[in-house]
DNA sequence: AAGGAAAACGGACTACGGTCCGTTTATATC
DNA sequence: GATATAAACGGACCGTAGTCCGTTTTCCTT
């Protein structure tokens, strides 16, 4: 990820500068080398700027703050999801059953949760920062429509909220770690919640 | 609250200094205070610890954490709920039909983490500190009774925390405050769901 | 009432996230 | 190439949560 605007026609042409560019490159890899090498827990804002070899506000100047610097660091895995589900093959993608799409979601979602957790978690301790999320928006689209196309009659708003929020990354940590649940039970438990309420 | 054990029978007789629980009652006292006047975000443990006229270490000695002050603050009213939904009147209490019992469960926690949003919030920075809690058992023990006596013959564990979810403080805050739903709203749709599942 | 052990106190100290602003550097223009 | 300007840099600085340990206080024992 980079700092250049991701949006091809977004507004005048933002001049952006190659030493800001490579910096974020440099911080961002040693973010991961942190974290592979010690816990997500590990990584302090001086320790990313030391092991980057630049300065402390120059981490800030680039990914805002340490929620961002885990944002970034998880943004390939959820671009590809959403890539996955707003375009790509069934039954993920379009071309299955509304349902169907809405379970593989639901399941994908929990996997990929499951396995950035520590990511997800130490990114989103931020006061609301885990809803403002864009990604959370897009998501809350997708599954909003795909209700729709099941029929759903309800209040389509607030139901989606309500099978988003057992998703939470932090709850199926909590539920795998803590309570010696797997994955798996928590995909066939929101599955179930799920045909009972679109099936 | 004191910092007295609870439980009547519990253990060797824990001797508790006058002079600490004394202390721990002027923290209270003079975090409410601090709420009070200048809202969550103002309740600083050093200014907490200089209002109350002790030193910090008492206050991290008598509420352990941050966190720990915000739990005691909302006790009293967790309590009340809790003693409510376990011997209180129908429909909450015991004497209404389970689905009855548990959709007035919904509507009473969603106004409870509404009403006291702000210090919920504050109270569960910590990273998995809001499922830790013994209040948080005690009531998903409870949902899993009614889900049971309800007939419903799903995985009663994943369920009951997958209807739990939504209930969150921090969600109701950011569907009320930052997205235009009403408190209404979000029970309706919470019992829409629960009917699905268990009506 | 005196003595002593255990508990509680207090505030200096650490570590961390985040801000600020004087200095440096890339790039567009001439 | 020289120059100007806006952007980026860096690290000292701030406020806060939480720890540590020498000192003070309680209260049980005799």
């Amino acid at each position: 990820m980079t700092t250049r605007r991701a949006l091809p026609l977004a507004g005048p042409p933002v001049r952006v500068r190659r030493d800001a560019v490579a910096n974020a490159d440099r911080i961002l890899c040693a973010a991961r080398c942190v974290v592979d090498a010690d816990g997500a827990d590990a990584l302090t804002m001086d320790r990313l700027a030391a092991e980057a070899g630049v300065g402390k506000g120059t981490v800030f100047r680039a990914f805002g703050s340490r929620a961002g610097v885990f944002a970034a660091l998880t943004d390939d895995f959820e671009r590809n999801f959403q890539a996955a589900y707003l375009s790509g093959p069934p039954p993920l993608g379009p071309g299955a059953e509304p349902l169907d799409r809405l379970l593989a979601y639901g399941a994908g979602r929990i996997q990929l949760n499951g396995m950035h957790a520590a990511l997800l978690r130490a990114g989103a301790r931020a006061p609301d920062g885990k809803f403002e999320v864009p990604a959370r928006k897009v998501s809350a689209m997708h599954v909003r429509m795909l209700l729709r196309q099941c029929g759903v009659e309800a209040d389509l708003e607030v139901l989606t909220e309500a099978l988003l929020a057992p998703l939470d990354a932090d709850l199926v940590h909590y539920l795998t770690s803590e309570r010696g649940l797997t994955q798996d039970d928590l995909v066939s438990g929101w599955k179930a919640l799920v045909q009972s309420v679109a099936g």
